[in-house]
RNA sequence: GGCGACAUAGCCAAGUGGUAAGGCAGAGGUCUGCAAAACCUCUAUUCCCCGGUUCAAAUCCGGGUGUCGCCUCCA
């Protein structure tokens, strides 16, 4: 597959270092609160390219960090009157909640910094050892401008960010471009290490390239996370790691865009933004799931009642599709036609078409495309019945396909109480004796119980909500 | 100031040289006791604007306009 990596600017062929496996390394979440829907985003879209890459039949070897060492971590602990150790803890098991909601799976690692003490440690001091690092009162700073390659992934130019008014100043570091590697605690109640330098704990930047080391080596295949941290986090990741181990980081970089609030980037610091646990409250996760792999993973996109209504619409009918085969499944039998077969067989373009749009920088837009086409085909033949061959069959390479993309996998509850069951059996007795009156009577006291009623050929079809 | 992204129907959104996918919403029809679901038909002579290249441009080039982002914690 061809995937955009933003160090070259251009979409390449993805051909992993070595053939047996693909090492990933996404970066997290600070763990001091639940996660937005914009933090959502990096989290399905990569675990999006994980599935596909495992589905082409790839090993792949997936590493998200959580930042549980941070300053804002420290904030809410003082806020809360709880350790920070409390808080990270607490918010990494949210964290696993609402990732499972949106059906993403867990990593194979989740690092955490706190755990990582010596690996930073050494790699901070092997920075200093090399000359790329100097310490004071301290504090440890990486030397930016030591590193000739610096501003390579972001194309930024050394010169013009010195000429950026913003970057913090400091009487200490010998360059405002300068970055911290370790910070000296300043408070009692501040978490620290013990280290060469005194009491502290880690700069931002550094956990990452650690991390990655030691659970991926010195040179990953992907390394990805918003277009947000490519500068400067992934810049100075890239500083301190090809420094250190005089090898490339990583071979690509992909970044996904923006989740926006009234065309504004959403961002704890504007105060615009939605958890994601807010939003399982109106909308489940799948639907969530499907609104974000519904433009391609580089486009910004648009948070709004109105367009997760729009994809709550649009997933519904695959879901359909797929509650109406299952109800062909139960209620028919025999083997495919020769129609049915006939058009089976043409089922495999669309197969081809989905692969062919994620194998295009992960089109997952696309992709989906493909899957509605093969709802309308699959639609289309069932449409006044269908044998039981051909439903299974389409059902399954129907999940096939939507289980690549983490959707429609919520089994759906079949078990119906008794009380229901008697109800829909007198519903059938009234329509028998044309009594619409107490069958429609009916129908709508399971509507109000979240149960739909529908009359079909095949008998009627009863979907819990 | 530097770097960058985007602009396609009422809405969302693919398409990067060969004559506008798909979804939502809407209209009409079929099926149904009525619904639901589904199926069929319709809904952009046109892709922000102006030039240019080409037999051919939404797609390439130049110039505008607009929106957003990074350069500061942020996915």
């Amino acid at each position: 597959m061809k995937i955009y990596n933003t160090m070259t600017k251009a979409k390449e062929e993805l051909i992993p270092i070595d053939n047996n496996e693909i090492k990933i390394y996404v970066c997290g979440p600070t763990v001091y609160n639940f996660f937005h829907i914009g933090n959502a985003r990096p989290f399905v879209v990569f675990d999006t390219l994980r599935k596909y890459l495992a589905y082409r039949g790839q090993n792949v070897k997936f590493v998200q960090n959580f930042t549980d060492v941070d300053d804002k971590i420290i904030n809410k602990s003082r806020e809360e009157g709880v350790s920070a150790n409390d808080v990270s803890e607490k918010y990494i098991e949210e964290y696993y909640k609402d990732a499972a909601a949106l059906n993403v799976k867990k990593a194979d690692i989740h690092p955490k910094v706190s755990e990582h003490m010596a690996e930073i440690i050494d790699f901070v001091q092997g920075l200093i050892d090399k000359g790329y690092a100097y310490e004071i009162d301290g504090d440890v700073y990486y030397r930016t401008k030591k590193f000739k390659e610096y501003g390579k992934l972001s194309k930024q130019k050394i010169e013009e960010l010195e000429l950026g008014a913003r970057i913090e100043t400091s009487e200490k570091k010998e360059d405002p471009l300068d970055f911290a590697l370790w910070k000296a605690r300043k408070a009692a109640d501040e978490i620290a290490w013990d280290s060469p330098w005194g009491m502290g704990r880690p700069g931002w930047h550094i956990e990452c390239s650690a991390m990655a080391k030691k659970h991926l080596g010195e040179t990953i295949d992907i390394h990805a996370g918003g277009q947000d941290l490519a500068f400067p986090h992934h810049e100075n990741e890239i500083a301190q790691s090809e420094a250190e181990n005089g090898k490339p980081f990583a071979k690509y970089w992909m970044h996904n865009g923006y989740i926006t609030i009234d065309n504004e980037k959403m961002s704890k610091s504007k105060d615009n933004f939605f958890t994601v646990r807010d939003i399982l409250k109106e909308y489940d996760g799948e639907t969530i799931r499907f609104f974000l792999l519904s433009g391609h993973y580089r486009n910004p996109i648009n948070f709004s009642d109105a367009l997760m209504e729009q994809a709550k619409s649009s997933l519904a009918r695959i879901q359909n599709a797929r509650s109406n085969l299952k109800h062909l499944i139960e209620t028919g039998s025999g083997q495919m036609s020769g129609s049915e077969k006939a058009a089976y067989e043409t089922f495999d373009t669309y197969k081809d078409d989905f692969i062919k749009a994620m194998d295009d920088d992960l089109n997952t837009a696309d992709a989906i495309t493909a899957i509605f086409e093969l709802v309308t085909a699959i639609n289309t033949v069932s449409k006044n019945g269908a044998s039981k061959e051909f439903a299974a069959s389409a059902l399954n390479l129907l999940e096939e396909l939507t289980g690549v993309l983490g959707l429609l996998q919520a089994e759906e509850e079949n078990s119906i109480d008794s009380d229901i069951a008697a109800l829909v059996e007198e519903r059938q007795q009234a329509r028998k004796e044309k009594n619409f009156a107490r069958s429609d009577e009916i129908r709508d006291i399971l509507k109000e119980r979240g149960i739909t009623l529908k009359d079909t050929p095949q008998g009627v079809q009863i979907i819990k909500e």
